[in-house]
DNA sequence: ATGCCCTATGATATAGGA
């Protein structure tokens, strides 16, 4: 059960550089209002991120960001505690622990932010440590449910994988590119496993709920895009979804992000 | 028009993104 409010609107948003985006960022939380904003792709240090202009909304901020790659936050109008920096069991990347993840409960609410490992290309170390790494998620998602079955927990972020064929706009494009592999996508089965749902949004155009254009080549304005930022809710927050939409306007206009917010209302 | 890549960095290129 939510404790705190009936109503509580969650979201994630990778912004590619909190500081390239913080115009956007700050009037897109005063328009859209959501209680819990997931953000992944900081691109800043801890010491940088823009604290005090997200606290001026009302909102309490908890970032981990050591620079110029990766970064999440989230930041919380609905509380913000318990808050825990890296998975336990994180794997490392060429010696070092990234910030992917960071955690804490919201409105009663245990909710995870993470910018899962892009994998490059099959066979690459890296692909190997996008799987090492969703393992590692997996087992937090299980030692967190089994502390506290009875708290709602969601996992929020940039996946990096497409859980379905129709989740990129060409499949004949992707035989040879990661997001698409078997092994990714049983990475997020057996997430489904300890009980999660993917918590698909509805478009606002089109048919595919699309949460990624790449910046080259016309990409948005063909809708060439693909479903990789993925809301993952427990049977309490599944089952309390009133609305989800892919806010797709934030892929428009000037200096966007390549990437839109999904929404996900909740309403017990 | 949604419009032909973007970001941060020991920066005059490069790594990374997906």
């Amino acid at each position: 059960m939510l404790c705190e409010a009936a109503r509580m609107r969650i979201a994630t948003w990778n912004v590619n550089s909190v500081t390239a985006r913080l115009p956007r960022l700050l009037a897109w939380l005063d328009s859209a209002r959501p209680d819990v904003l997931c953000l992944q792709e900081l691109k800043c240090t801890d010491d940088a991120f823009p604290t005090e202009q997200v606290r001026e909304l009302g909102y309490e901020v908890a970032s981990h960001g050591t620079g110029r790659w990766n970064g999440v936050a989230i930041l919380s109008k609905a509380g913000l505690d318990d808050v825990v920096r890296d998975l336990p069991g994180q794997p490392a990347y060429d010696g070092a622990i990234e910030p992917r993840a960071i955690g804490a409960t919201c409105g009663g609410v245990r909710l995870w932010s993470v910018y899962v490992p892009n994998g490059r290309e099959p066979g690459h170390a890296h692909y190997d440590y996008k799987l090492d790494w969703l393992a590692a998620l997996n087992d937090t998602v299980a030692a967190d449910t089994a502390a506290d079955p009875s708290r709602p927990l969601a996992v929020l972020g940039d996946f990096n994988i497409a859980p379905t064929d129709d989740d990129v706009w060409d499949i004949a494009l992707f035989t040879e590119s990661t997001h698409i592999t078997e092994p990714e996508r049983k990475a997020l089965a057996a997430l489904r496993d300890t009980g999660l749902a993917d918590v698909v949004p509805r478009p606002l155009k089109y048919d595919h709920p699309y949460t990624y254009w790449d910046y080259r080549q016309l990409a948005f304005p063909k809708n060439n895009g693909m479903r990789i930022d993925l809301v993952y809710g427990d049977a309490a927050v599944a089952g309390a979804v009133s609305d989800a939409y892919v806010d797709r306007e934030e892929r428009k206009g000037k200096s966007p992000s390549d990437h839109a917010p999904v929404v996900v209302d909740l309403d017990r």
